[in-house]
RNA sequence: GGGAUCGUAGUCUAGCUUGGAUAAGGCACCAGCCUCCGGAGCUGGGUAUCCCCGGUUCGAAUCCGGGCGGUCCCGCCA
């Protein structure tokens, strides 16, 4: 049985256009599409416009002729039914009796199983996500990172992709040293109830007023240096500050149903051999030296337009170590990035931080621990905003100047845009994400969740409302952010993010539910139904949009290709698949009775609904919404 | 200066990778629909120079060229 319904329904229809006009089937698919509307068939082709170009012939007539053979040819054909023209279009309508036996089956076997497929099957991919600084709670932009990435993950798994989530912990950049700066002067008290994250986020924003006045600038600088000595106080201090706040932020993570495998933290590529190594690397491609004279002097710098798509730069030189002798950013991301794909020993020692709500431990690095054995690597998807487009693109460079052109090859950008408030753009600085963090989001979510689940189940008590509302909170947020294009900048709008209604993540959650509450109404016994009775069109068109759901999943990782502003990923096709098919169940519930159908009929359309629920909870959990039998 | 990206009804968006039939949804607004399998739903009502100009094509929202407007990127910074 094939585990993509529809693909291998397509794949009969391109056989036999194939076989009658003789073009590659390759050829062919590319000439398939979906008619705009149903009527006009179930699978079209404009093989005509095709072979009109090439005959120099009237592709209506073409049309006409290619049909008459196709009709010679498909006599008793399992799948297709009949074939029509319209004008110079050739339209395909499927054997509806066999289409629902297909899809059914296939659902009913699979089961939890299906919509996984095995194309990528034996393939490892290793995915960072969302990176945020360990000095503040995560805003709604690291949301829509995170959500990003950890759906990306579930993508790449059910294709067959091994997947590895990992994290990234700046416990060393300035405003760590800001932090550990503030905290020699005040004790380290949060408020009672304050989150440790929001706690520090609040004293970052009062720290950068304080770093406008020079002496504290100096002190701060200071501290900076101290940070990069593992065995200095400072570092000591910093590292029970970020260890804090990170757990605190894992807190939101975990609110939405995200977990890692690993935290990178940026004291471990400092200190764990991995920068020296990668220098010495480095120092032996002919484009990496130690510039002798300029304004660069003494700094380690990678000479650019030795790679053809610089050439003709006019600043080609890249600093990579300062003439200090310290990394730049871009520098600890090449050795970073060298690690990741395994090109170098793993240097890391590991060290359990916690135990997520999954039951999985997290991992960080750390000076001292045990060796893991990550494995081999054959993807890299580094989930960062648009704006690092450039330097992004340059680490891949570098990586191709090294000689490891296949690594930098399998070296993806999955980039997304910002999301910023109706006037002012979120900033760190200014503290303008106060009152738009994801717990502030999320909890405003969960109340207005709560007064609808109150509404309708007016039985209920208080744990089945807070269980209910904070799985809504958590659809609508992910629904959000997945459902807008990642190139596309969202503007942050309480009434958008958290609309319940329509084209939003609750209203397949209540699809779902509704689809249960049929099934346990049913009873847990089924039969062997004829599900050749299932040909309305209510009833078909679901079955039609229920046996894509492999296909779209695997649509979305084929389309993952490098481009400018890196490799896209459409997190939106998912969705709007989901709303799809949310909503064609939402109108067969309307026009087709199952429990008060006769005998054969209620047996058969029981049997869809429970496809349908299927489908629609494993659309649901890759796009790590949760499933609600009642809401 | 160079580069990237976005521009589609009142509004928010999908479609553009791979050209194809009447440009598809949500929100908002109006009017209907449960003797019911749950109304977070369904049905109907309508708005669009698909930013502009040109080109390629039998055919352009989609591809190409040139503009216009918004955003972003191009440090021994962080």
């Amino acid at each position: 049985m094939s585990d993509n319904p529809w693909a291998f329904c397509e794949d009969q229809v391109v056989s036999l256009i194939s076989k009658v006009t003789e073009i590659e089937p390759a050829e062919v698919r590319q000439l398939i599409e979906i008619p705009p509307d149903s009527q006009l068939g179930d699978i079209a082709t404009t093989v005509a416009f095709y072979l009109a170009k090439k005959l120099k012939k009237n592709p209506v007539a073409i049309a006409n002729e290619i049909v008459v053979l196709m009709r010679e040819q498909m006599e008793n054909h399992p799948i297709i039914r009949t074939i029509e023209t319209k004008g110079p279009y050739i339209n395909i309508f499927l054997n509806r009796e066999t289409m629902a036996e297909i899809v059914l089956d296939t659902i009913l076997s699979k089961n939890d199983e299906y919509g996984r497929t095995s194309e990528y099957a034996g393939k490892r991919a290793l995915i960072e996500f969302p990176a945020v600084n360990p000095s503040k709670p995560w805003h709604i932009g690291h949301a829509r990172n995170a959500i990003l990435g950890d759906t990306l993950a579930n993508v790449l798994e059910t294709t067959g992709y091994d997947v590895i989530r990992i994290d990234y912990i700046n416990d060393l950049g300035l405003q760590i040293a800001q932090l550990v700066w503030k905290l020699m002067r005040i004790p380290d008290a949060p408020k009672e109830g304050e989150k440790y994250d929001h706690y520090l986020g609040r004293l970052y924003v009062e720290v950068q007023r304080e770093f406008e006045d020079e002496e504290a600038e100096r002190q701060i600088r200071e501290i900076g240096q101290q940070l990069e000595d593992p065995n200095s106080e400072a570092f000591k201090r910093g590292a029970e500050i970020v260890t804090k706040c990170v757990k605190a932020q894992n807190q939101t993570a975990y609110l939405l149903g995200i977990y890692h495998h690993y935290q990178i933290w940026e004291s471990s590529i400092a200190h764990s051999g991995l920068l020296e190594k990668a220098k010495e690397m480095m120092l032996q491609c002919d484009s990496i030296f130690k510039m002798e004279e300029g304004e660069k002097a003494g700094c380690i710098v990678a000479k650019l337009d030795d790679l053809d798509e610089f050439k003709g730069m006019k600043e080609p030189y890249k600093v990579l170590f300062r003439s200090d002798g310290t990394r730049t950013y871009t520098g600890a991301d090449v050795a970073f990035q060298l690690w990741k794909h395994r090109i170098v020993d793993d240097p890391f020692e590991y060290k359990e931080l916690e135990v997520q709500p999954n039951g999985e431990p997290v991992y960080r690095t750390a000076l001292e621990g045990e060796k893991h054995d990550i494995g081999r690597v054959d993807a890299v998807f580094n989930v960062i905003a648009a704006a690092q487009a450039h330097p992004q693109k340059l680490i891949y460079n570098i990586l191709e100047l090294l000689g490891y052109e296949t690594a930098a090859k399998n070296s993806h950008h999955v980039a997304y845009e910002y999301v910023g408030l109706e006037d002012v753009e979120f900033s760190g600085r200014k503290g303008t994400w106060v009152g738009y963090t994801t717990d502030d989001v999320l909890r405003r979510a969960r109340e207005l969740a709560a007064e609808e689940v109150k509404k309708r189940n007016p039985d209920e008590d208080q744990e089945f409302v807070e269980n209910v509302s904070s799985q809504v909170a958590v659809g609508a947020l992910r629904y959000f952010m997945l459902n807008a294009s990642p190139d596309r900048k969202i503007t942050f709008r309480w009434s958008e993010a958290l609309d319940f209604d329509g084209d939003a993540g609750p209203y397949l959650q209540y699809s779902h539910a509704r689809a249960q509450r049929i099934l346990e109404k049913a009873g847990g016994e089924h039969d062997d139904a004829d599900l050749s009775l299932l040909t309305s069109p209510y009833e078909y068109e679901l079955i039609k949009a229920i046996a894509r759901f492999p296909n779209e999943v695997l649509e979305v990782v084929r389309g993952m290709n490098k481009q400018p502003k890196g490799t896209s990923f459409n997190s939106n096709r998912l969705t709007t698949y989901g709303y799809t098919i949310a909503t064609l169940f939402s109108k067969f519930y309307d026009n087709c009775p199952v429990l008060k159908a006769d005998g054969n009929l209620r047996a058969a359309r029981l049997a869809l609904v429970r496809a349908f629920r299927i489908t629609i909870a494993n659309c649901l959990r890759l796009l790590g919404i949760p499933v609600i039998n009642r809401m």
